[in-house]
Parts: structure tokens; sequence; C-alpha cells
DNA sequence: CGTGCGCTTGACTTTTTTCAATAAAGGTGG
DNA sequence: CCACCTTTATTGAAAAAAGTCAAGCGCACG
């Protein structure tokens, strides 16, 4: 794996050259294409995957077979490390939304790493608590928020961080959003017909929202006011 | 704060004496009672809290009041850690559930000490690892299962960490378990009215509850089947 | 000795899911 | 380039799950 690669990984700033090519060393190069599973909830974790192209879905899946996606994860980002970290078992599944490339790196390996660079071991640190930060708000959202304010605390999440204008490109299916919400495709539907007829947003083409009302979704999403 | 104290903290395993000792030094103990605020959500963290001694639940709370308790947390856990290591907001309220002491160490202090010694990086990252791993199972448990398969789940959690008897007792109230499982105390209620006159479980005195049905129940949790 | 908390139960409402039908969109192979 | 078939999305009607509101009981604690 190239040193340059491993040079863009948010995990690996703050090492020099010479240690991101000893990074690159014990690396090696995985692909998955679109809908592979790249791993299995239960499997043994022999090594950690970061991605560096393409995006991966994490999710969970019901005995009735009703799927919630955990997290959806893009270039850059460590995949599947908690179980490097504790009891060696995937606790999720993990399937490739697009073609996708891997650096991996075998446990023994990155175990070995982060005890020579403190560095990595505290951008890890940084990397899990901004995971836990994450799986904080989903608790949060499924447990004391309805499908309105979720959908709303979603879109606005969406409006900060793609910019300022008020058009907004869903990066998914309706179907994945809605399990990504914790609900079904047909609520979520009806919710979105909703939140248009009440003129809070505005159904594009495809997978277009407008924003019409901002400040009402905010609303919405912290629970002030309720969706008729 | 002593040595002997810090010796028997997980966070700390793997260190020796002096090293222990070098750790009593930079920390300083502080207590709570009972229904005391350790932190608020939001507040600015300082520093990180070590629970040496009582029980601290750890929880959201909705504009409308209702609280989701996300962990309650027992002797030698940190607390709070998650705003150390990224955001520097505490996510969450942290209420003292029993008269409790902290081992406390500031921020500054904390950093310095996980760059110095990769042994308290790694517990920390296993740490780390474990909680986003029941964050994880929290998720699967909103959204995948209804709350009979929650509790039942719950039950036989507790029934396999209390040893091996078949009773059982919760170490929290009715509307404590409801929070943590992401209900409230009337459906929690008229659940286990229904699993005792399924034959389930009895319920005992108090807090106490036998489990008349462990595989009936595991089948519950697992959504093999459910409550009439 | 009373006040309050913890817990339970009933009746009712709201939210969400389920099931079913349909329509539009998109990719693939002929 | 088009026909076909799968995926994606929407909508209605009915059912199920959980929450709200209200009332009541018993026990502990001040």
């Amino acid at each position: 794996m190239t040193e340059e690669t491993v040079a863009t990984i948010p995990l690996f700033q703050g090492l020099d050259a010479a240690q991101h090519a000893a990074v690159a060393a014990i690396a090696s190069e995985k692909t998955a294409v679109r809908g592979q599973i790249v791993f299995a909830e239960g499997a043994q974790a022999e090594g950690i995957h970061i991605l560096t192209e393409g995006r991966v879905k994490v999710y969970k899946l019901s005995p009735e077979g009703k799927e919630q996606i955990l997290h959806v994860f893009g270039p850059g980002e460590p995949v599947g490390e908690v179980a490097v970290f504790a009891g060696r078992k995937y606790p999720a599944y993990a399937e490739a939304l697009e073609p996708s490339r891997f650096l991996y790196i075998p446990r023994r390996e990155f175990m070995a790493l982060l005890q020579r660079e403190p560095a990595v071991a505290l951008n890890m640190l940084a990397e899990l608590a901004h995971r836990l930060r994450r799986f904080t708000n989903m608790v949060e959202n499924l447990s004391l928020r309805e499908v309105p304010g979720r959908l709303a605390a979603y879109l606005m999440y969406l409006n900060e961080r793609q910019d300022a204008r008020a058009e907004i490109q869903l990066d998914m299916t309706k179907a994945q959003l809605a399990s990504l919400l914790g609900t079904i495709p047909e609520t979520l539907s009806r919710i979105l017909a909703r939140m248009a007829k009440e003129g809070f947003i505005e159904l594009g083409e495809g997978r277009a929202i407008k924003l019409l009302d901002p400040e009402g979704l905010q609303q919405l999403a912290s629970g002030e006011s309720k969706l008729a």
C-alpha cells in the first residue's frame, strides 16, 4: 500500500513520513464490490479495515429481517475496530454500498503500532469517542423522539454539512434512510408527505429535498412543536 | 489519593507500583451524595471521573421530561471520558444513585498520562470498545425489539451475571429499569404481569423475580416467539 | 401519623407497523 | 434502443404496540 494513501488517513495524522511508511509496510489492500459483505456479525476479527474509497454501511438485522443501519462509513474511517479491541467478534454486519477499497492491517501488527505510537492511540481514542457520541445521539433519537423529530434532526444535520443552500440531496435511498432512522420506508414516506403538506419542506426530483422552513424543522427536532 | 485505590482500577492494570503512585499524585478525590448531579449535559469537561465507590446513572432527558438511561456505572469504571477525547462537552447527565466516590484527573494530566503509558491508552481503548458494543446492543434493542423482547434480554443478562440461581434481584427501581429499557413504568409493569401470567417468571417480594422458564425468555429475547 | 414515592391497573389515544396494491424509475440483456 | 424485470417509492386500510391520563394502594421515611 502506498505511503501517500496512509498519509491522508486521519487516524495516522501526527506521524512523520517514515512512520507513514512503516504503516504502509504492515498494511495490505482489500477491495469490495457493491453489495459485498465486508464482514458478518459474529465473525472473528483478524484485523482492522480502514476505508480509503467508497462507502460501507454497518447494520444489525432482526430475526424478522428488519435492518437497523448503525452508520454509513466514508473514506478515511476505520471500520470494525471495536472487535479488535474487545470481544474479538464483529458486533454487526458491514456491506459495501459502492465499490470500495480498504487498507487492511492484521490485529497483531496494529496493536503493536498502537503501543509504539501514542499519537495513533490518541487518534483512535478520539475516533471511538466520536462514535460513542453518535451512538448516544442515536439512542436519544430512538427512545426520546418520534419519527418526525428524528427525520427533522437528520435533515438539519444534512443542512449544516452540505453547505448553506436550502436544497438537500439525500446520499442514500429512502429505504436506507428509514433504516438509519429506525423506521420503515412506508412510515418515512408518509412523514415526508406530511412535512411537505405542512410547508416545512418541498419534495424535489428523486432524492432532492428543499428545506422551506429550517426554524420549524429545528423546533420539530427539539420537540418544541409537533407535526399536525 | 491512595496508591492502593489506583491499583484496583482496571484502567490502570499493567502498571507497576511506581506508576500507580504517579497516577495517585495527579489524581484528587471527589465525592457525591445520593441524587447529586456529577455533571450536566452540555457542561465543559475539565477532567475525567473514575468511580471508586457507589453507582452513577448516565442519562438523556427529552424536552417533555422523559428520561433514557444510557448506563449505570459501578466502581472501577471511568465516567464521562468521551467528553475528554472529543467535543469537550458532556453528551449526557450523570447523577449519583448512591453516595459515591471518584478519582478525578484533570484533562491535561490525563492526556499526558495516556501519551506516556501505552498500557493505559490500550486499556482505555478496550473500555471504549466495550462501551461501543453496549451501545450497539442498545440501538438494536430499541429499534429491532419490542419491549417484551428487551425485557427478556435484560432478565437473561441478569441471570448470567448473578450466579446460576433462578432468583434475580433487580438492582434498581422499576421506573429506572423502564428508563434503561427505553419505555415507561406503566408499560414495564404490564409486561411483567403478562410474563408472569404466561408462566415465564414469578414476581416475588419487592425487586425479586424468579425465572421459571429461561429457555422461553431466551426465545422471547431473540424474537423466536412472542408474548401472548 | 401523614406525605410521598413506587408500583399497579384500567380506559383511551396516538404512533407506528403490517399487508396489499400500484406506479415510476433504472439497469440489463437481447 | 427497447422490452423486461427488479428496485424504489407511495398510498390506503386495518392491526398492533406503546404511551397518556387517571385512580388507587401500600410501605417507608421523615
